[in-house]
DNA sequence: GCAAAAGTGTTACCCGTACACCCATGC
DNA sequence: GCATGGGTGTACGGGTAACACTTTTGC
């Protein structure tokens, strides 16, 4: 006996993608204004049907790639919403990624596409569930920030020690003491200093840092635990 | 302009249930053999089909209701694995939910699937991508069980401390200090201490606890965090 | 009376947190 | 020389982890 897959419904797949940035103060989120009906002119998420060639991955790579023009970016599965009147013209599951982007590195965003940065406290109410998903995945990212060395990829490679506390204040929308931070990272040793300082955001000039990738590593391997 | 649906492919899209007993020493999984080909015989997780009109969450609801009888099951949404040649017949995307249920509720397993309980830390290869859900599972679990007091879950309504060590000893694959583990439970002050005791393990016999839901929601509401 | 599991407190160490002053430089 | 942001060290307290003996009772 076989089993007759025939019988079974087929049914729209699409991903939409909660893209972040951070601009040195505070966390972005890139949203677009719907071209198309339904809800043509309101805000969303940027998404995109998946295709039968393509993972839920490749779709949203490929979705991400349209908007921005770039390649490899830090992208991770969230949740399938699969509400059936989710959205009001169809049938349409969803699958949701988180995307971190370095704001400066994206140059040039696809003119097709009406796309803006807004301040991911204080953005447009968006179509559908897209503000759940959001929520969703500002969750997601806290969790994440604090095991896991992702807030590097929200930050240009070289940066000074403010940088990394203002991003970590953004994410977690906290207040932290400047030299118990920076001794807090000190301690996880996976950063390298560099001898270039950043002039310009006082006389002194701060030091630039790099995320040492390979130390990170290496770490991990020897059970080492992100945590901060 | 309206977009048009009729060009985007569809999908079959199933839900599959990483389903977690505990027997009182040890985490279970249980798991069914295939009654159809492909891979007729082999074991792997309960799954089934999502319909035209239900949800994910329904139709892994309805899937385990199928096997097991039991309503309102425990269950979380974990991933969506969607690799094109995941299952060698057809394309299919997969949804997997995690189940927590109480062993000894669970009577009457439906006779029509071969279903068994397997020690999760010895069960066989299963079919498709299944092993790769059971690993993501247990890791969800962990996280879970260490942040929610999702352990409830797997235990009957009235335990002893002893039974409450053990599974999270199961969960977490570790030794506790019985001492340190008593007092940091009673800290979290969550469970009501009944006047009956559990004969069956020791001569002195050992009292039995219920967790209070009510005060961990008034609490919660608090601001109260579960860690363990 | 003895075997087997239940139940119970104290101490030491570490980590997290609070906190304030000097440094380097451009203007 | 002064204003601005950069950089650094210590002390305290709370919480976690290590640790052993007494109690109960069925046989």
């Amino acid at each position: 006996m076989t089993q007759d897959y025939y019988q079974y419904p087929r049914h729209l797949v699409a991903v939409d993608c909660i893209i972040f940035g951070f601009d040195g103060e505070n966390l972005k989120i890139l949203l677009v204004e719907r071209n198309f009906e339904p809800k043509m002119g309101e805000w969303s998420l940027m998404g995109g049907f998946i295709g039968d060639n393509e993972t839920s991955d490749e779709a949203a790579q490929r979705v991400l790639n349209t908007l921005t023009g770039l390649e490899n970016i830090y992208l991770e599965q969230l949740n399938c919403y699969t509400e059936i009147h989710r959205e009001p013209t169809a049938r349409i599951m969803s699958i949701s990624y988180y995307a971190l982007i370095n704001i400066e590195k994206n140059i040039q965003i696809n003119e097709k596409y009406s796309a803006k940065w807004f301040d991911l406290q204080n953005f447009p109410t968006l179509i559908f569930d897209h503000n759940e998903m959001v929520k969703d995945a500002v969750l997601r990212l806290r969790r994440r920030a604090s095991t896991r060395p992702i807030g590097f990829e929200l930050l240009s490679e070289k940066f000074t020690m403010k940088d990394l506390q203002n991003l970590y204040e953004a994410i977690f929308n906290e207040q932290y003491d400047k030299r118990n931070f920076i001794s807090k990272i000190n301690a996880l040793d996976i950063l390298i200093k560099t001898e270039e300082k950043d002039m310009t955001s006082s006389k002194k000039g701060s030091y630039l840092y790099r995320f040492d990738e390979d130390k990170y590593k290496k770490k991990l391997a020897e059970g080492f635990m992100f945590k901060i």
